[in-house]
DNA sequence: TCCCTAACTGTAAGCGGTTACATTATGAGG
DNA sequence: CCTCATAATGTAACCGCTTACAGTTAGGGA
C-alpha cells in the first residue's frame, strides 16, 4: 500500500492536519515540525492521492475538451493553444473525442460530469437543445469554439466576411468564373455563412446568381474533409465552361481540390485559382492560398475565459469574433512579387 | 447544491446502499425498489460525482499520455490510434504535453500520480533513471511508444532496419552521392539508428565512409523538425558536387528539404531524389516518398496493451518492434508508373 | 502572579460515493 | 408450526484528503 497522510502522521508524530498543512498551505506550522513532516514524506515517497484531493477539495484543476476530430489539422491548431495556455496555470486536460459523430452528445455528457473537470470547452459543437440541457444541469462553466450560442462565452470567426473577402479578392484578381466548393448537406452553419458571403461579392458586382458554379463536397468521413473538395473539384472542372477561381470552404477541401487539378492536369494558379479557408498547418507546406483563422489564438483566449470563469462563474457572457485574414501564397495566382 | 445518493435515498425511501446498486450493479434489487430509485434519480436530474467514484473504487477509468509536443503530425497520428481504441472501452485520455522540453519529467510525475489515471503512456520519451524511478513509485502500469526500455512494454520501429531498407532503394535506384540529414545533437537515439542503417548500407557496397554527405538539422523547435531539414538541405546542396539523392531522417525534415531544394531551384526527384521516414499525414499530401511506421496502430496497440496490463498488473513485459515499409510517391524517382 | 493573545497543533466532520457485513422478511421443507 | 436458506435491504466503515473549530502553550502586560 503506497504511503497516505496518515502514515506520515505517525512518522512525524503529528496529525493528519498538520501533514496536510505543510504539504499544501504556508500557513502557520512551526519550522522543525515542517521539517519532520516534509523528512517523512520524503522518506516514504509519499505522493498525494489526486482523487481524494479532488474530492476534498470539490476541484480537479483539469478542463475537459470536446474536440470532434483528433487527428485534425483544424482542431490541432486549437488543441496547441489550448495546452499552451494550460501549461502554465498548472491545469491538466482531458480530451474527450467521440468515436462516431453520434457520439458528441454522450461525450459532452461526459466531460460535463459533475466531479470530473472544472470546466469545459466545446469545439465546433452545434448546441442542440438536449446538449445545452445537459450543460445546464452540470451548471459547469463552458466555452464554445467555431461555434456560438447566445447563452455562452463563443469564440469564431466572421465566416459570411471571409467568403465575402476570399470572393471579392478573386473578383479584383480579374477572375470571371469564380465556382465555389461547401461541404455535403446538412450544411454546417460555418459552411452556409462561408457560402453566403461568396454569394453577396457575387450579387454586389452584378453577377448572376452563381448557384451552377458551386459544387457540394460529403459528409465523409467529415464535412470539410479533402476527399469532398476533391470530387467537388473534379466536376466543377468538368463543367463547360470551367470556373476559372474556386474558393474552398476549407483547406483541407482546397488541398483535395488541388490533388484533383493535377489529376486532370489542370495547372493551379494559371487555369484555375484556388482559395482555401482556415489557414491550418500544412497549407503553408503546399503553398495554399487562403483565409485565416487564429487557431492557436482560439484556443488560449477558450482557456483564459474558462478559467475566469472557473473562478468568478456570475462574470458577464461575451463572443469573441475574429476577422479571418487574407492570406496570400501560389494558389490564388495574386501574389505580388513585391517585398 | 446538486443531488447526491442521499437525497435520492430520500426520496426513494430506500439507503444509500441501495440507491448505489441500482446505479450500479445488476444485483439483486426489487423491481419496484429499483423503479422507485430509478424514478426519484430522473427526477432530481442526479449525476454521479466523478471524483468521489473515483476515490471509493479507486480507479478512474482514465489513462494518461504523455505527449512532447501537441500540434505535431507525429504524436497526432499516434493519438488518433489511442482514441479510436480507448472509446469502446470507455476510458477517458488525459492528456499531458509539456509545454517545455524540460518539462517531460514533471509532466510524467503528474500523469503518473496515484488517483489521476490507472495507467500511463509515454511518447517519445527517453526513459531516464529518474523518471524511470518516479515510475516505479507510483507502480502504475506503463506503456512506452517509441521508445523502448527492457522493464517496460514498448512497442517502436526498427529504425535501424529503416535507415538501411530506405539508403538499399536509393542505391538499387542508382544514385551515387546520397545525402542525409538527420537532427541536431544530441542526437535522440531513433536519429542515430536510422543513421547508422545510412551508412552500413553505403558500407556494404563499399562506399567510402560518407561522413561528408551527411548533415545536421538543429533541435529547435525540436529535433526532428521542419527547420532542421531545411536548412541542412541547404548545405547538402550547396557542396560540390551535391548529393543526387537524400535521405531524411524525419517526413517533416522531409519536407523542409523540399522547400530548400525548391528554394534554391534544384528540382526534386530530377536532380535529387528525397526520402523521408515517418509517412505522417501530409506526406501523402506533398508526395513524399517515405519509410511508414504504422502510427495509428502503434497507438492502439499501446491502448491494448495498457488496458490489459491494468486488468492483470502481472503479465509478462513485452515488446513490439514494427518494420518499416517503404512507401513510394513522387520524391524519390523511383515509381514504376505500373499499376 | 494572573489574564490574554498569538502561534501552533489536534479533533473530527465532512467530500460523495462503495461495499463488507448484519439484519429482516419470505417461503419451502420437515 | 418451526427451521433455515435465500433474497432484499440497511448500517456503517472506508477511500485519502481538507478544514472548521477547539485546545494547548508560551510570553507579554497589568
Amino acid at each position: 500500500m503506497p504511503p497516505t497522510i496518515y502514515d506520515i502522521a505517525d512518522h512525524a508524530d503529528v496529525s493528519t492536519a498538520t501533514v496536510s498543512r505543510v504539504l499544501n498551505d504556508e500557513s502557520k506550522v512551526a519550522p522543525d515540525t515542517r521539517d519532520r513532516v516534509m523528512k517523512a514524506a520524503q522518506s516514504l515517497g509519499y505522493q498525494p492521492h489526486a482523487s481524494a484531493q479532488n474530492l476534498a477539495r470539490n476541484r480537479t484543476d483539469t478542463i475537459a475538451v470536446v474536440v470532434p476530430l483528433l487527428a485534425n489539422y483544424f482542431y490541432m491548431g486549437v488543441l496547441r493553444g489550448i495546452q499552451n495556455a494550460l501549461a502554465p496555470k498548472s491545469y491538466d486536460l482531458l480530451v474527450h473525442a467521440p468515436s462516431h459523430p453520434d457520439a458528441v452528445e454522450e461525450q459532452v455528457r461526459r466531460a460535463a460530469q459533475r466531479g470530473r473537470s472544472d470546466g469545459v470547452l466545446l469545439l465546433s459543437a452545434p448546441l442542440r437543445e438536449d446538449i445545452a440541457n445537459s450543460l445546464d444541469e452540470s451548471s459547469q462553466p463552458v466555452v464554445l469554439v467555431d461555434t456560438r450560442h447566445p447563452d455562452y462565452e463563443s469564440i469564431y470567426v466572421d465566416n459570411r466576411r471571409g467568403g465575402y473577402k476570399a470572393t471579392c479578392h478573386l473578383l479584383e484578381a480579374g477572375y470571371q468564373r469564380i465556382g465555389h466548393i461547401t461541404s455535403g448537406t446538412p450544411e454546417p452553419d460555418p459552411a452556409a455563412e462561408r457560402r453566403r458571403g461568396y454569394e453577396e461579392a457575387l450579387e454586389e458586382v452584378g453577377h448572376p446568381r452563381a448557384s451552377s458554379l458551386i459544387a457540394r463536397g460529403s459528409q465523409e468521413p467529415f464535412a470539410f474533409a479533402k476527399d469532398g473538395g476533391y470530387t467537388a473539384m473534379k466536376r466543377l472542372l468538368q463543367r463547360d465552361p470551367p470556373p476559372d477561381a474556386v474558393f474552398a470552404a476549407s483547406d483541407m477541401q482546397a488541398i483535395g481540390a488541388l490533388q484533383a487539378a493535377s489529376e486532370l492536369g489542370v495547372r493551379v494558379p494559371e487555369e484555375v485559382a484556388l482559395l482555401g479557408f482556415d489557414d491550418i498547418n500544412v497549407s503553408a507546406h503546399v503553398g495554399l492560398s487562403t483565409l485565416r483563422q487564429p487557431l492557436r489564438d482560439y484556443g488560449e483566449l477558450a482557456v483564459d475565459k474558462l478559467t475566469a470563469r472557473i473562478q468568478e462563474p456570475d462574470r458577464p457572457v461575451s463572443s469573441t469574433v475574429f476577422n479571418p485574414e487574407l492570406v496570400v501564397r501560389d494558389t490564388c495566382g495574386t501574389q505580388t512579387g513585391e517585398t
